[in-house]
DNA sequence: CATGAATGAGGGTTCATTCAT
DNA sequence: GATGAATGAACCCTCATTCAT
């Protein structure tokens, strides 16, 4: 007699994704292999192969995962003042960087790095704009307000707000947060933000 | 009777590296394995035990290689003024990621990429940081030269033009360079020297 | 439609573990190579992954199978009078040492003769050091007997006793069995046992 | 200008088959290979062809070389007295194993535990016997003498000598040398000794 | 839904051997 | 007589995948 129920189809995916995203997180996509997952979860491997119909299909169905969890991340740094809701996504990014417990900021540049015949670097890309769109609308919501410049290319400054973070990872990443601080970071990002929020909030640029 | 000479060892290795460097931009760390890169070179893969005693060594001595040729295309962008050198710096950069043939930049940041379990990061980030102290360097040469504000951190400088350039890489690399234009990579880039650089020199902003 | 049942867990670890130690009795603990032992169960080498975690565990396995074997015989030799229990160990080996289609005795100094590097000398000197103690014991219950003399060192009379084992089995396995013939080999463990033994059990020594 | 002249032709084989015993001492056989033992002459692998046409023919002739320095063991420890030649030789083989840095008892039984692959064995055994038919000559020497029992049978006398240091070996080469002790090698050598030894020369046996 | 057994392709590495120089 | 470059076969090991149970 099990105490443990037998976990529904949805729970046993959901479970699978997020032991896979840890996994890939530690060790990497490639060290993401079905072995590693399964043991992770506490099944066999061939298990696996009732939910994914492949390893690429899991990988696919993480990266869904992984955004969605990002832009959680995002909806979450919500405020009214869109410069604010800007600086409180670079700021949660550049958190979650530091916390390397956290297993979505660097499983996300895993699958950047994620060798060119994983064929999943154009599935990830797509992801990623339909990100740096999302920036672009709280830049365009800010120019409504009237917070942001009205001159601003909203494109161009999500992606430079998107690239701020890209930064923290990278450098995470190759071990030199010695030298790319937070504090450096947050410069950065205050840069940004500063040179085209309006009035008062935009903090004095002192590079 | 054989119409290819036998090659000599410099040759042979530099061959090999060069092939090495040309399998890693097109097929990933991963994908750079020793019959891969043998067959680049026309040889079987036990021959590359003959120029270097392991895999991983190979792969140290290709970022070598690789590093080595960065800090050419650094230095072969000099100025005399800092901030063009800096600009030219970046330029360059952005102009070997829009050459997807050149085998420099792309297999730079698959390095970045290269999978936790290969052991390659802390070496590259150890480069990395050298590369960036170089464009500090020229930061603090501008402003010895009076063309960079004083107060102006040369390290975050650096950092910055630095992220500049990850960010065109990596753009490129998911293939999403018709999002992230050349001219918006030089409009980031101008943003950071102009918000620096002293006098006529810095063009204005505009976002 | 196969014939041939699916083999359980336990049966296929066993025949591995025979199929390995006729491998090892006829071509050494190198040429018990994963593709010769596959090859002799008829399955293909990775196979046998699933059963031993690397190669070096499989030989540990079979040490532990061929000493279990061993001990079996001894236990199978005894007798009331520890003496006769000694010579029955001693015959029994002599006789295994005769019939080399047996895949005890051989594979046995094929272990003593693995290479160093192969790191497997200390685990069987280990095993062999409980064999002796074995002997040993032996040789105390006949002293309690009083079959054996109460002077004698049990451990040397022990070590005597295995080693005329030992020079069966490297005569044996040098092929030289007609220079040194069962008879001979007898005689030398009648004279060990005689030297000891109290009583008219004792065979005289001719030499 | 080398300081250090051309070794002529007999001298390098000769250097060779020193570096190739140490080699085999240290480890073993299969461990001796050519890059291995030209490493340890200072010449190239290749170069080793020069002197021996095959690895094999290497080894077949350090196996001459390997016996010729035993029988200058046994014929150093030459006394008149037969049995005290005996015992000579043994305590010479003894002496031997307890000094591993010497190069010429332990690779003796690395050759005993070559592979069957190796096709050393053959060979090895007939140096073997004719090992064994020196000592059986010492021991007609001794009948003639009347030191020995002129009951003794040679051949099975010799045997057992020669037994002994087997014996001695195996147990070093198994890491036993605390068990198998040089006393109790040392007794099972008298024992033997002992009980065809006529007169007083003969230690009494205690066991 | 899950497992246990097995596979085939591929990985890095080592080694005896050949041959032009 | 010796070298440097290269080869081909073999080794141990890993992994995604299949399939009967």
């Amino acid at each position: 007699m099990q105490t443990r129920r037998r976990l529904s189809r949805e729970e046993r995916r959901g479970q699978i994704l997020r032991v896979a995203l840890e996994t890939v997180a530690k060790q990497g996509v490639r060290g993401a292999t079905l072995t590693n997952i399964a043991a992770g979860v506490g099944i066999t491997y061939p298990a696996l192969y009732a939910h994914f119909p492949s390893r690429k299909d899991l990988l696919l169905a993480l990266i869904d995962h992984l955004f969605d969890r990002i832009q959680q991340l995002h909806a979450a740094a919500y405020q009214e003042d869109a410069v604010a809701h800007l600086r409180g996504i670079g700021r949660a990014n550049a958190a979650l960087v530091g916390a390397p417990e956290d297993d979505c900021v660097l499983p996300f540049f895993e699958f950047v790095a994620a060798e060119p015949d994983e064929d999943l670097r154009g599935e990830f890309g797509a992801r990623q704009l339909a990100l740096v769109e999302g920036l672009a609308d709280v830049v365009r919501r800010g120019q409504r307000q009237g917070t942001i410049v009205a001159i601003a290319d909203p494109e161009q400054i999500a992606w430079m707000v998107h690239g701020c973070g890209w930064t923290d990872d990278i450098a995470a990443l190759m071990g030199l947060s010695g030298h790319w601080t937070a504090e450096r970071s947050a410069r950065m990002l205050e840069w940004v933000l500063g040179s085209v929020a309006t009035g008062a909030g935009a903090p004095a640029q002192e590079a």
